[in-house]
RNA sequence: GGGCGAUUAGCUCAGCGGUAGAGCGUCUCGUUUACACCGAGAGGGUCGGCGGUUCGAAUCCGUCAUCGCCCA
C-alpha cells in the first residue's frame, strides 16, 4: 500500500511516459502470425499543420483502440509517420522564413526545408508521447525519408507498368498562384459576386445572336456557341456561323442539351476552357483548343491566333485588342474586355449573379483549366471496381461510406499526381533525347530506386542524352502507400520483404478525419485496389472535429483556438483522453471544461478507492485466482459479494464487446458506472463491517479480501485504454509481484477474460434486495434530515414473499452495519408506517427514533 | 440544388418500437474511520413542428423548420 496521499498526475505521466519508452512496451512483435495481429495504418500527420487540439483528439480514439486490441491479446502494429512532403510544407517554409523558392536553387530550398520539418516533427513527437499514443517508435517513419521515396517511387513505377498512370498534355486544373497543376479534390468552390453579362454576336449571314458569359475575357478562345436543341432560335441557327465580337473568328452554333435554355440567354460559348462543361464540349465536338491563359494567370501571347484554325476576319483589329489584353490577369482582363464590348455596342444587357468559383484549397486562388502535360492515374474508368473495394470495407459509423460513395460517383478528373513544385518525390522517369526515340519515356530500374531524375540517368543511358521528368508527386501520392510502405511491398510485382508484406497487409484499422475521406481515405483505396486488387484496410474508422466549447470550429480569428499542451498541463494525459473517451467516432465534439472535471474527478476517486481497497487487504494473504474459480471453491462466500462480482463479469463482457465493435465510449461509460455506483457507492459501503473485521466473522473477511481484490484488480484493467498512466501506477503500487511479471498493465493479454467469470443471476437477483432496502433507508434518513449514521435501534422488516424474505436474510448482516440497524424485526404483516422499498418487495419500518 | 448528420431536463449528451435516462448545474440534507475533487435525497422534459404506420413511437415512414458538414 502506498503511502502517498495525493496522486501526482505530472510526475507519474512523465514516469510512465519515460519507462514505456525505454522498456518497449508498445513494441511489435515482428514474429507474430497475421492472425494474432493488428495492425493499423496510422495516416502520417502533415508537419507543416499546427499543433491542435483536434490532433489530440483524433489520434487518442485510435490509441483507446489500439490499447484494447492489444490488451485484448492482439499484437499491434502502430506505426506513427509524419507527411513532410509537398506544398503545404514549402508554404510554410516561404512563411517562416520570408523566402521564395524561386529565388534560390532548389537545392537549397530543399535544404532550408528539411531544416523546418525536423523541428516541426519534435513538436508533434512530443505531443504524441504526452498523451501517451501507444506507438511503436521504432516504426516511425518520414515521407521524406529514402525508404518512402523509393516506395513512392515504386508505387508510380508499378502504375506505369500496369498502364494505370500517363502522362500526357490534356485539360488539367491549375493553381496559378502556386503554378502547379492540381487534382479535383484539392478544389474547394468558394461563392463570389460575379456579373452574367449578354454579349451580341453577328451572325455571318447577317443578324445576331445574344449569349451569356460570366466570363467575356476568355472571348478570344471561344471555339463555338452552344444552343439546345429546343431553344426557339435553335431552328434557325443550329449549323450557322457567328463571328466572335472584338476577335473575329468565325465559330459554329452547335446543338447540345447541356446548354440549359433556362439560364441566361440560353445560348453559351464554349471557351478553351471556361469550366468542365466547356471541356466536354470541346472533346465531344472536337472543337480547337485556343490557349489565351498563361501558368501565370495572365493572358498571353494568343499564340497560333490568325493560322488557318484560328483564323480573324479582321487581323489587324483583333491584335489590337489582344495588345490591350496581353499581361493583364484574368479580373482586369475581364473588366478590360468588357470596356471593348461596350465601346463596340456588343454588350447588350448585364445581371448581378453569385457564381460558385472553383479555388484551390491550399492557396485560395481561382483555378484555370490549362492544357499541360501531366501524369494521370486512370481512376474514371475504374469506379465501378473502386465502389466495390469501399464496400468491402466496413466503416465506423457506417454512414460515412456514402461521402466516400458520393465522390466516386462524381468522379470528373483522372487523378492528375504531378506538381510543379520542388520538396516533394521526383518522378523515376526521363524522356529520351536519343534521335529515333525522341520524348520515349525511360523508366528508373526498380532496383535502383529511389533516384532524383536531376541527377541520375536511367540504365544504359548518359544524363545528357536523357531530359528529366521536372515535377514532384502530389503529397497524397505518396502518403496514400502507407499500407504498402509499412508492409515493404507495392504489389506482388514489387515485395521488398515477401514475409512482412504478407504479415501487414492489408492492414486491420485506418483512423481518418471525415473532411478527408475524399483524398486520403479515397487515394489510399485507389492505390491498393490498383497495385494489388485489395482494400488497404478492412476496417475505417472516422473521427470527428473537436470543436471549440461555442460549438464552432476554432480559428484564429475568432480566438477559440486552445493549445493542447497547455489542456495538457492543467489536466495530465489521463484527464484529456478521458474527455476523448467520452465522445463517439464519427461525430464532432466539443471541448468541455465540465467533462474534463469529472474526468478530474474520476481519476480522484480511482486513486482514493484503490487506497479503500488496499487498506482492507493488509495482512490478505489470500492467493486469488479468477472469480469465477475463487466462488467455485468457497472462498468468496458472501451474497453481496457474489453480486457484485457478477455486476463486474457483466461490465467486463459489456465494455469488451463494445471496445471490440469501436464503440469505446459505451464501453468506457459501462466501466465508469460500474465503477463509480455499484462498486464504490454500493459495495464499499456494504461491505465495510466484514471488511473491518469487526463481526469477527473470519470467513466474511477473507470472501470480502478476495471480492475486493478482484474488483479492483479487474477495473485497474478496464480504465487503463483511457488512463493509461493511473492504472500503471496503481497496478504497480497494489499489484506489484503480478506487474513485475506483466512488466506493464498494457501489455498485450492483460484484458479481462469474460470466461474468467460469468455473471450470477440468482447472486444479482438476491444481492438486489439489499440494494433496495440501502436505498429505502438511504430516502428516509435523508427526508428525515439525519445522518446515514443515525442509529435505527428496530428496523422492522416486512417482506411481501417467501423468496423475498430469504433473499434479505442472505444479505442483512451487511445491510445493518451500513444503514446503522442495531436490531432486525421481522414482520409478518405490512407495518403501519411502513417505507416501501421501490420494487414493492418489502415495507420497512424505521419506528420512532428517527423522528 | 443534391446528400449526410444533429435537434431529448438549464448545460453536455446517451437511448433508437413497450410506462422518459446519465453526468454537470440547481435545491435540501449529511464531519459516515477511501474520497467534501465525497455521500444521500429532491426538483426539472408534451424527446424541434406537423402528418402517417402500429395495440403502442423519442425510437419506423413522410414532410417542414433550424444548425452543421460534404458535394454540385
Amino acid at each position: 500500500m502506498s503511502s502517498v496521499q495525493q496522486y501526482d498526475v505530472a510526475a507519474a505521466e512523465k514516469k510512465w511516459q519515460e519507462h514505456w519508452l525505454a522498456a518497449g512496451t508498445y513494441a511489435w512483435d515482428d514474429k507474430a502470425s497475421r492472425a494474432e495481429s493488428y495492425i493499423i495504418d496510422t495516416p502520417p500527420p502533415t508537419v507543416s499543420g499546427i499543433l491542435h487540439i483536434g490532433h489530440v483528439y483524433s489520434y487518442t480514439q485510435t490509441d483507446l483502440i489500439a490499447r484494447f486490441q492489444r490488451m485484448a491479446g492482439k499484437n499491434v502494429f502502430y506505426p506513427i509517420g509524419f507527411d513532410d512532403n509537398g506544398l503545404p510544407t514549402e508554404r510554410l517554409v516561404e512563411k517562416r522564413r520570408n523566402i521564395r523558392a524561386n529565388d534560390m536553387s532548389r537545392e537549397a530550398f530543399i535544404a532550408i526545408c528539411h531544416e523546418e520539418v525536423q523541428d516541426a516533427e519534435a513538436d508533434f513527437r512530443a505531443l504524441f508521447r504526452e498523451i501517451a499514443l501507444s506507438v511503436d517508435w521504432t516504426l516511425e517513419y518520414q515521407t521524406i525519408s529514402p525508404h518512402s521515396r523509393r516506395v513512392s517511387q515504386l508505387s508510380v513505377l508499378d502504375l506505369f507498368e500496369k498502364d494505370h498512370l500517363y502522362r500526357r498534355p490534356q485539360p488539367t486544373l491549375w493553381d496559378p498562384a502556386d503554378r502547379t497543376a492540381l487534382a479535383q479534390a484539392e478544389v474547394t468552390e468558394k461563392e463570389s459576386p460575379g456579373t452574367l453579362w449578354q454579349v451580341a454576336f453577328d451572325l455571318e449571314a447577317g443578324g445576331t445572336v445574344e449569349i451569356a458569359t460570366t466570363r467575356p475575357e476568355l472571348l478570344g478562345a471561344c471555339g463555338a456557341l452552344l444552343i439546345h436543341p429546343d431553344h426557339p432560335r435553335a431552328p434557325e441557327l443550329l449549323g450557322k456561323t457567328v463571328l466572335t465580337p472584338l476577335f473575329r473568328v468565325p465559330v459554329p452554333i452547335l446543338g447540345d442539351e447541356k446548354a440549359d435554355p433556362e439560364k441566361g440567354t440560353g445560348i453559351v460559348m464554349c471557351c478553351t476552357f471556361g469550366d468542365t462543361t466547356d471541356i466536354e464540349w470541346w472533346r465531344e465536338h472536337q472543337l480547337p483548343t485556343r490557349v489565351i491563359l498563361g501558368r501565370d494567370g495572365r493572358l498571353g501571347d494568343f499564340a497560333g491566333f490568325g493560322a488557318t484554325d484560328w483564323p480573324s476576319r479582321d487581323l489587324e483589329g483583333a491584335k489590337a485588342v489582344i495588345a490591350q489584353l496581353q499581361g493583364l490577369k484574368v479580373n482586369a482582363a475581364r473588366e478590360k474586355t468588357v470596356v471593348l464590348l461596350t465601346e463596340d455596342g456588343r454588350i447588350t444587357g448585364s445581371t448581378a449573379v453569385t457564381r460558385m468559383v472553383p479555388c484551390a484549397e491550399r492557396s485560395g486562388a481561382p483555378l484555370e483549366i490549362l492544357v499541360t502535360p501531366q501524369w494521370f492515374v486512370r481512376v474514371l474508368d475504374k469506379k465501378a471496381a473502386l465502389l466495390d473495394k469501399g464496400r468491402q470495407i466496413t466503416w465506423y459509423p457506417e454512414y460515412m461510406k456514402a461521402r466516400y460513395d458520393g465522390w466516386v460517383e462524381g468522379l470528373k478528373w483522372d487523378w492528375c499526381i504531378s506538381r510543379q513544385r520542388f520538396f516533394g518525390v521526383p518522378f523515376p522517369f526521363w524522356y529520351s533525347k536519343r534521335a529515333g526515340e525522341e520524348g520515349k519515356i525511360l523508366a528508373a530500374h526498380p532496383d535502383d530506386l529511389p533516384v532524383d531524375p536531376l541527377v541520375d540517368a536511367p540504365r544504359g543511358y548518359s544524363r545528357n542524352e536523357v531530359e528529366p521528368d521536372p515535377d514532384v508527386m502530389d503529397t497524397w501520392a505518396t502518403s496514400s502507400v502507407s499500407p504498402q510502405l509499412n508492409s515493404w511491398g507495392i504489389s506482388p510485382q514489387h515485395l521488398l520483404d515477401a514475409e512482412r508484406h504478407a504479415r501487414l497487409f492489408p492492414a486491420d484499422l485506418r483512423p481518418q478525419a471525415h473532411e478527408i475521406i475524399r483524398t486520403w481515405a479515397f487515394y489510399t483505396i485507389v492505390k491498393s485496389h490498383l497495385h494489388q486488387n485489395s482494400v488497404p484496410w478492412h476496417n475505417i474508422a472516422i473521427s470527428g472535429w473537436c470543436l471549440a466549447a461555442d460549438k464552432t470550429k476554432m480559428s484564429k480569428s475568432k480566438g477559440n483556438v486552445v493549445d493542447p499542451r497547455d489542456l495538457l498541463k492543467r489536466y495530465g494525459a489521463d484527464v484529456v483522453r478521458y474527455w476523448t473517451a467520452t465522445s463517439k467516432l464519427g461525430l464532432d465534439t466539443a471541448l468541455s471544461e465540465d467533462v474534463l472535471k469529472v474526468g478530474k474527478r474520476l481519476q480522484t476517486k480511482l486513486w482514493n478507492a484503490a487506497r479503500f481497497v488496499m487498506l482492507q487487504l493488509e495482512g490478505f494473504e489470500g492467493q486469488p485466482t479468477t472469480p469465477s474459480q475463487d466462488v467455485a471453491s468457497g472462498l468468496i462466500t458472501e451474497t453481496i459479494d457474489k453480486w457484485v462480482l457478477s455486476r463486474l463479469a457483466r461490465v467486463v463482457k459489456i465494455a469488451t464487446e463494445k471496445f471490440a465493435a469501436y464503440e469505446y465510449a459505451d464501453a468506457f461509460e459501462a466501466v465508469e458506472r460500474f465503477f463509480w455506483a455499484d462498486l464504490c457507492d454500493n459495495y464499499l459501503e456494504l461491505v465495510k463491517a466484514r471488511a473491518y473485521g469487526e463481526s469477527g466473522d473470519a470467513q466474511g473477511r477473507v470472501s470480502a479480501q478476495m471480492t475486493l481484490w478482484h474488483c479492483l484488480e479487474t477495473v485497474l484493467r478496464l480504465i487503463a485504454p483511457v488512463m493509461p498512466h493511473l492504472t500503471e501506477e496503481l497496478y504497480a503500487a497494489h499489484f506489484p509481484a503480478r506487474h513485475a511479471a506483466l512488466g506493464s498493465i498494457h501489455k498485450s493479454g492483460t484484458w479481462p477474460k469474460t470466461d474468467e467469470q460469468a455473471p450470477d443471476e440468482r447472486a444479482e437477483r438476491l444481492g438486489q434486495a439489499g440494494i433496495q432496502i440501502l436505498s429505502a433507508i438511504r430516502k428516509v434518513k435523508s427526508e428525515r434530515k439525519v445522518s446515514i449514521k443515525t442509529p435505527i435501534p428496530v428496523l422492522g422488516i416486512h417482506a411481501r414473499d417467501a423468496d423475498a424474505l430469504a433473499a434479505i436474510r442472505l444479505v442483512i448482516d451487511d445491510l445493518c452495519h451500513t444503514v446503522t440497524a442495531e436490531q432486525i424485526a421481522w414482520l409478518d404483516a405490512v407495518p403501519a408506517d411502513g417505507v416501501a422499498t421501490d420494487d414493492g418487495a418489502f415495507s420497512l419500518s424505521v419506528g420512532t427514533a428517527l423522528d
